[in-house]
RNA sequence: GGGUCUGUAGCUCAGCUGGUUAGAGCGCUCGCCUGAUAAGCGGGAGGUCCCUGGUUCGAGUCCAGGCAGGCCCA
């Protein structure tokens, strides 16, 4: 006795019941172990932090970190799949700063940096628990017991190695740049961290007189007495007294205007723009001209000779503004630029917490956007304003705390990437990017306008900079490891155990090599995406351990991050890669797209359309959502995660094959099938199955080839339609086979045949729906497989399996079925109600067989195949672009007026005899050719037709007197079928069935009481309605009623 | 301002190297079929394939220029 368990379908109890199985078997361990000896498949995990829940943008991309890796483990390739937590860096130090309510950094050397940086380690697992439950819950297999984590010395000691490397190739350097500076956590932040910040505001812009006060040196003459001003502009007011120079475009046309008995000079390309009402213009120059003016800035702050005069500079553009630059060093790169190469001062009235200092006393204290409305007001009181809007351009904020960003001039060390550039650019050509114009286009500009790598942070929680630098001889090392931590040390003993963060490690003096004084390490920690893009070599403690873990597992076979990590982690994994290892760290790396809300906006804490992802799972389940999320569309393309979409392949896919593995569970259970038991020869098998077992192994063909070339979606796509098929094709055409009594040969075949095709079914779906391929799996199970269904081999094509004239006859066959239907529903006659016969074109490629299936299905006698259905049609015609066009040119137009004027029937006779004929056509001889005209066809009286393509379906629609009673009886049986099923019968019961009627059917049921009574399992049929039955119903028919009850026997 | 992607039915998306009347799924609607099915099948409604030019006998597809949106960067 072998009994199938019925599939439950709330997948939410489902799901939960495989999770307790996996626990219990722990199925991923074995995974692991029985793949330990293949060839390596190597996965790098991006690390996450924990500090924070995770959410979509987190799963999107994860769905196929874990599709890979279990796809690669089916097929033999070990693949490890080490996790990784990535722990340093300032959104940590926010979140403590938050929980210990401070607010700068005076406040938290106040608070103590060893109790900060204590909080800092923990606070970094705050949300570890979510993390694990979302992971677990969602099918995702990853080793998170060995995962590496990059605040552990080891892990921070093979980071220092590799700085070290860079130092000693003079790859790291300190400079002094301007840099965009968060003044709430007074750091300077990478490019890459200011990429994630811009937003468009409004700030206040102002137009600022500045008076001319001298010409000495210039060109430009002012002719008329009295003061003319200098139209200078700008988005940030409080930049205005650090102003030293103005800078204009040397090319470009100025103008000098008078307005309300002012003289004003500006761009003339933005007189429009920048000014306000009438004026008129008084003279044009050229920007050169002014080069040299001398003019008398808002705030006279700076005593030097050099500074208050114009300049002349490229970046001066004519689109905003008035055309003349406002030049503040401090807080600008252009300006900073422009201020090296001409020599002016340098004035910083702000402090690192972005307030006026003393320097500045009309502000002094004031935080710089404070200090805006101040200034603007003295400048209004002194009439230097000229106007002031409110202006909207997008301004870089502080990507974790929202704190406007400032551009300032400060000391960092630097990773000289732009040494390695063009070998950055190589290697980048070797990576195969999902989707392609990440790597050409968003990575590959980055590249080609690359900068050197801000490295450094004057925060605490982070990598320490390894760099050591001596008080009195200035000489400066970078410390690789902790034994030459220990062997430069004062104090060998600390250095040895001495954890490798701040405060601990700046503590750590070493001796100088060159003068023999004591050496301090820098203040600095590093940049956190340094750590994480260290990963291919310190997960490992690579140099220091593990050489062959390491050598085993670099470069990576396949990444995949959400696309905004192309700037961030996939770089600079890149970056350090190529630096240390000279070549790319990973082969194959898709990008990921948005989750987007149900209406396909962007999701975002401030419009509070965050969906969460329990949400969704809590419903539909894990398999549902990882399904819709490989099958909707590309990895790169944005998904909307709202309940309508997410939903759909819960009842369209998933419980597509549940209901499958339902109705073989039924019947194999019935009959007690035994795979092992009951084999089934090859030539045993019937069309279905040669059928149904040629598409198994075509569709594993190209679900194989899809996942090799990471293309995912085509995979699905092969997969779903195969369902399809195995659901509303094999098992709706093969019913019948499953329901005939005994154990016949042909039986065998089809319950081997679909057995078959469900455990490989399972076995391809297990990467992507983990969950319900087991839940089938362990139903479908033998004794002696394997004890899951994700320990087993991915099945491969058996090639002399796939018939490809039998997969297109087939789908010939679908079609002719479903252009019968069509034809039947045209013309209202229903499907139970048999016609004599169907009319097929010959050069189908149908075998009997197949010719059969059609004939069931469609209820008709039986098929004629004949030479041509179009010699039974009438014939309409039509030009044939395809050959006429590139044949004839532009005279393709004239031919197909002309065939328009023939009669079809005439020029099927002409083309009987001939393939081509010779027209006369505006003068011309145009030979048409047969395959120039496309026949359409009107079917003859009585008939229906229904065609598609080259597929003509012909129904004989006249109606015998013994068609009609075949289809009466079809409609009694049918109705005795529904009774059945509502009085709740199993479908094996056996029943005693009485009716009553008029004469005329009661002699027909009578006549064919044999066959109803072996299609509806009865035992007896009575005429007449005596006892009382179990049930009872009626059904009509034209005018007459019969009556029915039914009552279950134990009779057979 | 630069890079890049996208724009096809109410929604989600196909549409290969140009080729007759542009497709699928979901949703709507009418009908059918059902001895696994919350299913399936068929009909119907629903499209200026973002716009404008160009190449071509022929453009959703190729080219150019716009427009709109997204992302990335300045």
């Amino acid at each position: 006795m072998v009994r199938y368990e019925e599939l439950v379908k709330d997948p939410i109890v489902r799901e939960k019941q495989i999770l307790a199985l996996w626990q219990q078997q722990d199925t991923f361990a074995k995974s692991l172990e029985q793949t330990k000896g293949g060839q390596h498949y190597v996965f790098y995990e991006g690390p996450p932090t924990a500090n924070g829940k995770p959410h979509f943008g987190h799963l999107m991309p994860r769905v196929y970190k874990d599709l890979f890796p279990r796809y690669k483990t089916m097929q033999g390739y070990y693949v490890p799949r080490k996790g990784g937590w990535d722990t340093h860096g300032l959104p940590v130090e926010l979140e403590v700063e938050k929980e210990i309510g401070v607010n700068s950094k005076p406040e938290i050397e106040a608070y103590g940096v060893e109790r900060f940086v204590k909080r800092c380690k923990e606070s970094v697992w705050r949300y570890k628990a979510d993390w694990e439950d979302l992971i677990e819950r969602m099918g995702f297999w990853i080793d998170e017991k060995n995962a590496y984590v990059t605040y552990t010395d080891d892990y921070i000691e093979s980071v220092w190695w590799e700085l070290a490397q860079m130092f000693d190739r003079g790859l790291l350097y300190q400079g002094h740049k301007v840099l965009p500076f968060c003044p709430r956590c007074g750091t300077g932040l990478s490019s890459h961290e200011v990429a994630q910040g811009y937003r468009t505001v409004k700030d206040p812009s102002i137009s600022v007189r500045m008076l001319i006060s001298g010409d000495e040196e210039c060109s430009y003459k002012q002719e008329l007495p009295g003061k003319t001003a200098l139209l200078t502009w700008t988005t940030t007011p409080w930049t205005m007294p650090a102003n030293v120079a103005l800078a204009v475009a040397p090319g470009a046309t100025y103008a000098e205007v008078e307005q309300n008995g002012e003289r004003l000079i500006l761009a003339k390309a933005l007189l429009g723009q920048a000014l306000e009402g009438d004026y008129e213009v008084v003279r044009q120059f050229l920007g050169k001209e002014l080069v040299g003016l001398r003019y008398e800035p808002p705030y006279l702050l700076v005593s030097d000779a050099r500074a208050y005069s114009v300049h002349a500079a490229e970046f001066v553009n004519m689109e905003e503004g008035t055309g003349i630059v406002h030049i503040a060093p401090a807080f600008g790169e252009d300006d900073y630029q422009l201020a090296q190469e001409e020599g002016l001062p340098f004035f910083q009235p702000v402090n690192l917490s972005g307030e006026f200092t003393k320097e500045f006393p009309l502000c002094s204290g004031a935080f710089v956007k404070e200090a805006d409305p101040l200034l603007i007001d003295d400048l209004t009181k002194r009439n230097l304003l000229y106007r002031f809007v409110l202006y909207e351009h997008e301004y870089p904020f502080c990507w974790r705390c929202d704190t406007p960003l400032l551009y300032y001039a400060m000391d960092s060390w630097y990773i000289k990437t732009t040494a390695v550039k063009d070998q950055l650019i190589t290697n980048n050509h070797q990576i195969n990017w999902y989707p392609a114009h990440v790597g050409s286009g968003r990575l590959g500009d980055f590249l080609a306008n690359l900068k050197d790598w801000a490295l450094s942070r004057d925060r605490y929680w982070g990598t320490p900079l390894n760099l050591w630098i001596c008080a009195s001889c200035g000489k400066v090392i970078a410390v690789a490891s902790r034994a030459q931590l220990v062997e430069l040390a004062v104090e060998k003993k600390l250095a040895s155990t001495v954890e490798f963060h701040r405060p601990y490690i700046d503590a750590v003096e070493l001796v100088c090599g060159e003068c023999g004084n004591k050496m301090q390490r820098v203040p600095n920690v590093i940049d956190a995406w340094f750590d994480s893009g260290s990963m291919h070599t310190a997960q490992w403690h690579y140099p220091f351990e593990n050489t062959n873990e390491f050598k085993d597992n670099f470069p990576a076979d396949f990444i995949c991050e959400a696309m905004e990590q192309t700037r961030g982690w996939f770089y600079t994994l890149l970056a350090t890669s190529t630096i240390i290892h000279g070549e790319a760290p990973f082969k194959n790396c898709i990008a990921t797209g948005l989750g987007l809300d149900e209406s396909g906006l962007k999701m975002s804490k401030s419009k509070g359309n965050v969906v969460d992802p329990w949400e969704l799972i809590d419903v539909y389940g894990a398999d549902c959502l990882r399904w819709y999320l490989y099958s909707s569309s590309a990895p790169w393309k944005s998904k909307r995660l709202g309940e309508a979409n997410v939903k759909e392949p819960l009842y369209r896919f998933l419980d597509t094959l549940c209901n499958t593995y339902n109705f073989f569970a039924l019947y194999a259970s019935i009959d007690s099938f035994d795979p092992m038991k009951h084999q089934s020869r090859q030539q045993q098998l019937n069309v279905l199955d040669n059928w149904i077992l040629s598409r198994l192994s075509s569709m594993v063909n190209t679900v194989t080839r899809g996942l090799d070339d990471y293309d995912v979606v085509s995979a699905t796509e092969a997969i779903e339609s195969f369902l399809e098929e195995l659901s509303n094709w094999y098992v709706r055409s093969s019913r019948r086979r499953f329901w005939k009594g005994g154990m016949e040969r042909d039986k065998i075949a089809a319950y081997t045949t679909l057995y078959r095709v469900l455990i490989s079914l399972v076995r391809i779906l297990a990467p992507f729906v983990p969950f319900i391929t087991e839940a089938i799996y362990q139903r479908l199970r033998m004794v002696g497989d394997p004890e899951s269904v994700h320990l087993c081999s991915y099945p491969k094509s058996e090639d002399g399996q796939i018939d490809r004239d039998l997969e297109l006859a087939m789908a010939v066959a679908r079609q002719v079925v479903s252009l019968g239907h069509r034809a039947r529903n045209r013309a209202h006659i229903k499907v139970r109600q048999p016609l004599r016969r169907i009319l097929l074109d010959t050069n189908l490629p149908l075998t009997e067989d197949i010719c059969c299936l059609i004939e069931k299905e469609l209820n008709v006698g039986k098929i004629e195949q004949v030479p041509t259905v179009e010699a039974y049609l009438d014939k309409t015609l039509n030009p044939n672009f395809a050959t006429l066009g590139p044949r004839l040119g532009v005279r393709a137009k004239m031919a197909a007026a002309w065939l328009e004027t023939q009669s079809p029937e005439s020029l099927v006779k002409a083309f009987d005899a001939r393939t081509s004929i010779d027209a006369q056509i505006n003068g011309e001889d145009i030979e048409i050719r047969k395959e120039d005209v496309l026949f359409e066809t009107v079917p003859p009286k009585g008939f229906l037709i229904a065609e598609e393509g080259e597929v003509h379906v012909l129904l004989d629609a006249n109606l015998s007197d013994e068609l009609r009673e075949q289809g009466f009886i079809r409609e009694v049986m049918h109705s005795i079928q529904l009774l059945r099923k509502d009085a709740g019968f199993a479908v094996s019961d056996r029943i005693i069935l009485g009716y009553e009627t008029d004469q005329r059917l009661t002699d027909l049921i009578t006549k064919h009481r044999e066959t109803i009574a072996a299609e509806i399992l009865a035992i007896d049929l009575v005429s007449k309605l005596e006892q009382k039955y179990e049930y009872t119903g009626e059904l009509t028919i034209d005018t007459s009623t019969i009556t029915f009850g039914l009552s279950r026997t134990d009779k057979s």
